[in-house]
DNA sequence: ACGAGTGTCTACCAAATGGTAGACACGGTT
DNA sequence: AACCGTGTCTACCATTTGGTAGACACTCGT
């Protein structure tokens, strides 16, 4: 049993590092021999649990996106109401910004890469998306939210989530302090932008803004 | 006379090009050589006119910034009034988009590449981004922007434009058709998006938006 | 005519990179 | 005891990459 253990803890330790590099320092600038040198082990040992680079990332990839699905499903499955689902969302997103900043860097870089690269992110997050389109188009025919295009709503929400968490130059620039206390702000000001993006015109006070079934 | 011609078309050849492949690539994933094969020179001729790859990431920057500065400059200064300015500044923002995809790619490449390599970006692009906060208090305190954090309402802003323009990944994977026919849609739903958003509480209607003094 | 720039090219180079080949250790099976 | 599968390592390798050295025009002022 012992080797077992030992081989498994192998194997993630190596994805581990791979998921971590290739959502900070990116794709192109993690080096085989770089990885292998931060976890004490030879490059040939990365390359016989993956048989290679690209393999390597498809592999993290996966795992990023696993991981990401099934906490975005355990937010939604704890929170049964509509109006709470964006703030449930993007209370997730958040807690991945904190405390896995690369896996949501992992995502920007996948799309970053193109073309084919995002196929298995696509199928993996695509049943979440689905979900919170029709979520949105129910919430428009029943008035709640304001009328527009469920996918450009998803795409400017994706993308201010995507900015706050990776984009930490760009805060610089802003004269925003980059730290954990300051996120939460960060976040209280991105939900209360939403929601008074998405309530319906003339709504006297935000509005229950769901995304979700 | 048909020396000097020859000789600065060469250079501005070079830093178009490389412009081009660092915003669309991205700079680690151009090559020197590929880039100068591309352009027909050797590449001691690139390296002539730019004696490192990081001095032509520099100059290919500061031609990029300057080139979107100038536009944004010139945009603001046929809108002197402050309701079509967040329009006009839009309209700017789309039009890169569609004729210099490269250049909204490259400021995403800068900030990617963090640390340092911004720096010459925010002294460039600065005045713009304190203009437009000092205006966003302004119109705050006027009244006709919802009370907020202008950082964070620019930081909003500036990773949707720049998520519309880049990730057409995402985009395709919300099922978004990702031509230049819609993307004059995508302007309008975004503009329609900004203006609920900072429409102060229970306002009637879509409230005039300035980004700008 | 000639020397000085100026711009481009060919020829290299050292380092890094992804990947291969194969030895070695070691635990379990027979 | 011999053997086999598994996991790790050392030793290489071909290619790519950023960068250097220096030759070779070609123009222009004198």
């Amino acid at each position: 049993m012992a080797t077992l253990t030992a081989t498994i803890r192998t194997d993630q330790r190596i994805l581990d590092a791979a998921l971590r590099s290739f959502g900070t320092r990116g794709f192109d600038a993690t080096s085989l021999d770089d990885l292998a040198h931060e976890l004490g082990l030879a490059k040939q040992t990365i390359l016989y649990w993956y048989p290679s680079k690209q393999a390597l990332l498809d592999a993290a990839v996966a795992r990023g996106a696993g991981e990401l699905s099934e906490a975005l499903d355990r937010s939604l499955a704890r929170a049964p109401r509509d109006e709470d689902r964006v703030e449930v969302v993007l209370r997730a997103a958040f807690r991945f910004a904190v405390r896995r900043p690369e896996l949501l860097g992992l995502v920007r870089e996948v799309s970053r890469l193109g073309e084919g690269r995002a196929a298995d992110l696509r199928t993996r997050l695509g049943p979440l998306v689905d979900r919170a389109q029709a979520a949105l188009i129910r919430e428009m025919n029943a008035g709640t939210v304001r009328r527009a295009d469920p996918a450009h709503v998803l795409l400017f929400t994706y993308s201010m989530v995507i900015g706050v968490a990776t984009d930490l130059e760009a805060q610089r620039a802003l004269g925003i302090d980059v730290s954990i206390a300051s996120l939460a702000r960060l976040r209280r000001e991105l939900l209360a932008f939403l929601r008074a993006a998405l309530s319906p015109i003339g709504a006297p006070a935000p509005a229950p803004m769901p995304l979700e079934r």
